[in-house]
DNA sequence: ACCATGATGTACCAAACGGTACATGTACCA
DNA sequence: TGGTACATGTACCGTTTGGTACATCATGGT
């Protein structure tokens, strides 16, 4: 097998890279860390920013399969919410999310090697729930605008947590989400924004 | 006077990292785009970390004053949650916004000169959002639920808009958010509001 | 047995890096 | 006028960088 030493090399890369950060990276430095040489990096990735794209690209893969283990399992929308939120705060997932906003960064700035995640770092998310916010019953305009909220919620509390660390409080802003998100349940079918006038 | 030259550098330095980004700066780089010698910036600052440190404080000092001059001028839970996103997502800001998020990549991964930052990239803006809340209205508890949330659904839209450039689909779900943030405002009802009436 | 193919170590390159020594310029104050 | 403090250009240092040439090793198919 061809991709096998390869894949082991890439996952032993993202691995240290989650620990140490991203930008300031050097083949050699990298490479002693993992256990190898910069002449191997080089050997499997071609050059340094292939090496760029795969790790972006790997990170962007199991961005989507987090996405895809995402179920349903309740109809409310503010279970849903919480759970979306328990998921995507775990703290295992945290050296990942940092290496993940690090790679954000980057493609903001417009790096080549970021061209895949810029496409897909938005529109992997909104589409899947936009989706599962349509069949749990909301109008499909709804549904788009809930999901690009929720995504940048999520992103946004998720930035707060990991500089401040202070789950409590942004725990609290997550279920204050939920809370709020049941607004939304009102407008099911009967679209006009409705003010509250008992 | 000693400073003058010394501001007027880091402001050209700031400017320009605000064009081509942040993390693979390097002094002889940065200094020729800036038109002068790699010399200059190290008698001013001492060494590339002293820049940064520079760098990244007068970042958040400007993040500070812009939080300074947004002020109420509505009573309304849902303008005044308009009113911040329009103000943050002014295309003229995003630059600075890019560079915002970049050094905020680096302080999640704890690089040194990004201290201060780090300390006030949340507090900065929750206290002073919190009073604002708690002026309007609202019980301190839900005051600081919602200045915490309301941050986090600001820089997450931001993420986005920068990423996508989809201004019409971001504004659209700041829009639900500011709708939404109109559920607080049935809870104020219920507890003792502290309008201030003269 | 042989060789093709992938994997790995060593040694090197030119370029760029952060940083500094030193000499020079420029202003203003005594 | 002389000096003193800040500013700037040049030229260099040792180190590290991305990248490569070349030789070697292991393995498995024929």
């Amino acid at each position: 097998m061809s991709g096998t030493a390869k894949e082991a090399l890439l996952e032993r890369c993202v691995e240290h890279l989650q620990e140490v950060g991203f930008s300031d990276l050097s083949m050699r430095e990298l490479a002693a860390a993992i256990g190898t040489s910069h002449r191997m990096l080089h050997y499997h990735f071609g050059s340094r920013d292939g090496l760029l794209v795969e790790i972006v690209n790997l990170m962007e893969a199991r961005q989507r399969a987090a996405l895809a283990t995402l179920e349903a399992g309740t109809d409310d929308l503010t279970e849903l919410s919480r759970a979306f939120w328990k998921r995507v705060s775990d703290p295992v997932l945290a050296p990942a999310e940092r290496l993940f906003f690090e790679i954000y960064a980057h493609a903001l700035n417009g790096r080549p090697w970021t061209a895949g995640f810029r496409e897909s770092v938005v529109a992997a998310w909104t589409g899947p729930v936009t989706d599962m916010l349509t069949r749990h019953g909301l109008p499909s305009r709804e549904a788009a605008r809930a999901a690009r909220l929720s995504l940048a919620v999520g992103r946004g509390l998720l930035l707060d947590l990991l500089a401040t660390g202070d789950r409590a409080a942004v725990d609290d802003a997550a279920e204050l989400f939920a809370e709020l998100i049941t607004g939304l349940e009102a407008r099911r079918a009967r679209h006009p924004p409705r003010r509250d006038r008992p």
